[in-house]
DNA sequence: GTCTATATCATGATAGAC
DNA sequence: GTCTATCATGATATAGAC
């Protein structure tokens, strides 16, 4: 096996350093420890990227373009079997947060600690990394917000950039709360509750994403959104007629 | 006017640290641009504060406890308005959130800046900030989870907590993204959308909260969620009985 | 209580041999 | 491409005069 040349010292780096960064934050990791763990030379990081920064980017356009290609695969698919009907919103919500949940619940080591970096670095006020983000987000963004605009024509398009931009949060915070939950509010039952089953918390997640999606708008004079103490929940978003 | 005194040096500490945390973030922030821009000696902070990390807990703990004590406030009025009888969950959603979006959008400029500061500390990896956090809401927390709870009674506790976190998640975004927003998504239109208009925001997003906090359960064989492409987005979540 | 001066340490980056 | 050795910088914390 052949563990001399370049390119297995890059990915030896770029897995340690998403590893890292995902446990420490990326600024509250040094290069020393990324190149102690990843048993390199601490000059190999600025060989092959240049700079701390270089490194931390690089970790980043890796993960986030196989997730949006991911996720543009499936909205084409979707879009393929529906010739010219537009989709369902739930296909359209699934077909985004969908692989992102995968991913973060998933089994495979790199991917779990990946998804927590993404949603840290994004509110990180230095800027040079969220425009990267952005930047690599833009296009997959570009599509699944025209495609709920299809699906939804009777919200504007603004609304719809807003309540996309909350489920991207409700999302965050499904992602990396699971023990934050606990300890935050007063867990009353004492047997484990199953919450890190995928499955379990992608459904209660896009149940809330699309109430949220498909709400009232805002402006909306009928009165029903405030109505009088309706403690009904499974209210069905189907238009009964 | 007694410009001397401990307090004095004490409060102005804290300002300026508060503004430029929000701005930098607290472990991109030094000491010495802390005490440099408040005008006071470096050694201030580590006799009022005992060290850095003590500086940043009291700048979260001021703040919280004021944000949740206006929290209950309003809980607390609502409830002895209402004797008795459960609340609207419009109510207790509007009494947690409303507080928060207000500050955030507010004209006190102390207040603006804290918020995405919150939200972007709570998300670190360190811990003891976050510890903190959790323990200064957790009275507010379970308030409102409780609140929540009687004017939703259909919704199981654990699902409840979830969809609260999944507000919280929202909300969070809310806050910090009306430039990210604009950034992110081509926008179209070329006026200026009065975005910034605390009320307008605040009603999109208790629209988009509501209609995911009284959203069909996951569980519910219902098919209506997933019901066959429904565009219309107006949906009343009154029960029209 | 406040300030000056300093101790101690960790970081990112680089020069240059191999 | 990889390594050793080192530099320059900035961090927190503290000792001690006033």
């Amino acid at each position: 096996m052949a563990l001399n040349g370049s390119t297995s010292t890059r990915e030896l780096i770029l897995d340690t350093a998403e590893r890292l960064f995902a446990q420490h934050g990326h600024d509250n990791t040094s290069m020393r420890q990324i190149t102690g763990a990843a048993g390199v030379n601490l000059s190999a990081v600025n060989y092959h990227f240049g700079s701390k920064d270089g490194l931390v980017q690089a970790v980043f356009q890796r993960r986030v373009a196989a997730l949006n290609k991911e996720r543009l695969a499936l909205l084409d698919a979707l879009e393929r079997d529906a010739d010219g009907q537009p989709l369902k919103p739930s296909q359209i919500v699934e077909a985004f947060f969908g692989p992102l949940v995968r991913h973060a619940c998933g089994t495979d080591a790199s991917h779990i600690a990946f998804v927590p970096l993404l949603e840290r670095s994004m509110s990180d006020p230095g800027g040079f990394i969220r425009a990267a983000i952005i930047d690599e987000h833009s296009e997959a963004l570009d599509r699944f917000k025209r495609a709920l605009i299809r699906a939804l024509p009777d919200v504007p398009e603004v609304e719809m950039m807003w309540r996309f931009h909350f489920m991207l949060g409700a999302t965050s915070y499904a992602l990396s709360g699971a023990e934050m939950l606990r300890m935050a509010m007063n867990w009353s039952t004492p047997e484990r509750e199953p919450a890190h089953n995928t499955q379990l918390l992608l459904d209660r997640l896009m149940s809330f994403l699309l109430g949220g999606l498909r709400a009232p708008l805002p402006g909306a004079t009928c009165g029903a959104l405030h109505a009088s103490g309706d403690a009904q929940a499974q209210v069905a978003p189907g238009s009964p007629s």
